[in-house]
This record gives C-alpha cells, sequence and structure tokens, in this order.
DNA sequence: GCGACAG
DNA sequence: ATCTTGTCGC
C-alpha cells in the first residue's frame, strides 16, 4: 500500500481533492506485469444511513467465480458525494475493509470508472494506485467521454473517447439486451484485458460476480 | 452563463 | 447511494 498517496486521502475542499487527481494521473500505468489471474476482487460501498458508510471487498476464484473470501468495515464517512470526486468518499472505507482480506487477489473489479474520468483519474485507477495492484473501472453509467451506444448482444462493445479521440474506455454489451457497462483501465492494466475480464465475470448476470458479491453483502 | 454529473 | 410495491417481461 502506498502511504505518500495515503496521505492525501484526506482532503478539505473539492479544489484539493482536484488538484491531487491531477497530480496523480500520470502515475496510472496501462500495462499488465504478466502475472496469474487466479483471484479476481470486486470492491462496494453503501451507506446505511447518513454519515456512515459501509465497504465490502470480496474475494472470489478466477476464472470460476467462487467465493473464497471478504471483509467487511463499517465506519463513519464524512466526505460527501461530488460527481468526479467519488474516491474521496469512498476510498477510505475501502481501505479498512482491505485490510481485512487473508490474501491479496490478483486485480480488483471496482464499481465507478477508471481512467474514463474528467481528470483521468476515477476510483479505479485512485485505488489502484493506493493499493499498488490491478484495478478494472466497471461503472453502470457514463460519467465522461462520447460514446455510441453498441449493439443488443451480449459482448457487442464500442469505444469511449476523450475530447481529443483517444480512446478511454469500453461501452460494454455483458449481457443480451441489458444496458451496458462502461469499462476502463483502472490501474496496472490494459483495456483489452480489462473488457476481457468483464466478460470472464459475467456468465449469467449483467454485473460482474465479485461485484454482486459485494453488493450483495453490503445489504442491499 | 448553462447543462452534465460514477455512487 | 437512498426513499420504496407492485408489475411488466423473458
Amino acid at each position: 500500500m502506498n502511504k505518500n498517496l495515503l496521505k492525501k486521502l484526506s482532503i478539505h475542499s473539492a479544489r484539493e481533492g482536484i488538484g491531487h487527481q491531477r497530480e496523480m494521473r500520470a502515475l496510472v500505468s496501462r500495462r499488465w506485469d504478466g502475472r496469474r489471474v487466479e483471484t479476481a476482487a470486486g470492491a462496494d460501498v453503501h451507506f446505511p444511513s447518513k454519515g456512515q458508510a459501509r465497504a465490502v471487498i470480496v474475494v472470489c476464484a478466477f476464472p470460476s467465480l467462487e467465493l473464497i473470501d471478504s471483509s467487511i468495515y463499517e465506519g463513519p464517512c464524512t466526505f460527501p458525494y461530488i460527481p468526479g470526486l467519488l474516491s474521496f468518499r469512498e476510498i477510505p472505507p475501502l481501505v479498512e475493509a482491505w485490510k481485512g482480506l487473508k490474501k491479496q487477489p490478483d486485480l480488483v473489479l471496482c464499481d465507478g470508472h477508471g481512467i474514463a474520468h474528467p481528470r483521468g483519474l476515477g476510483l479505479a485507477s485512485h485505488l489502484g494506485l493506493l493499493l499498488e495492484i490491478p484495478t478494472i473501472g466497471c461503472a453502470k453509467s457514463p460519467l465522461y467521454g462520447t460514446f455510441e451506444l453498441p449493439s443488443p448482444e451480449k459482448g457487442s462493445r464500442s469505444p469511449i473517447r476523450d475530447r481529443n479521440g483517444l480512446t478511454i474506455g469500453t461501452v460494454l454489451r455483458s449481457r443480451d439486451g441489458t444496458r451496458p457497462l462502461y469499462v476502463s483501465v483502472g490501474h496496472m492494466i490494459d483495456l483489452r484485458r480489462a473488457v476481457n475480464t468483464v466478460l470472464a465475470s459475467t456468465p449469467r448476470f449483467r454485473i460482474p460476480e465479485p461485484l454482486r458479491a459485494a453488493h450483495r453483502l453490503a445489504g442491499s
């Protein structure tokens, strides 16, 4: 875990958070280090009540997707939800939950965007840099970038581009006839592998199995 | 200035 | 995210 970045989690204004994001974006890696994927985690945060957060991280065997470990942390949450600054609200509790895992997973699927973000540093990228582990951004709705909707069949996709026309993510149909997922590189992974991992994690439902399990344990 | 806006 | 029952559709 990167201790320097850990300190930058506590901000006191949106302006400060934006400054940290612009500084951290250059640290994101889009390269896979060659590791074998035997476990894939899912991270999600719920808010049972005002000012209270419940973070959940589950670890599944890959590609069988069998649940093999999970960790839950519940505590106070002060930072509000601000589009573009989601990580400052959800990462603190996720880091606490992370400490409760028996073994570190090979990668983490996140409920939010990676580099498909206004400043190239969505929650998935921020979490990856902090934990120094491969992460994938898997959001249920768009935040930044332009794109066309892919055809209705599972597997169909279309690129998400930034203002310069550069590809920053993929709108992916994970299941036939369902709303697409917005997949992007978090950290230490390439878009091709991120998309394939999401497809391998959605054999039955639209949401990747690790994220569904985390969402379920969070109680909702 | 106006509209958009992950969870 | 959260407030919330039944209901339409595969």
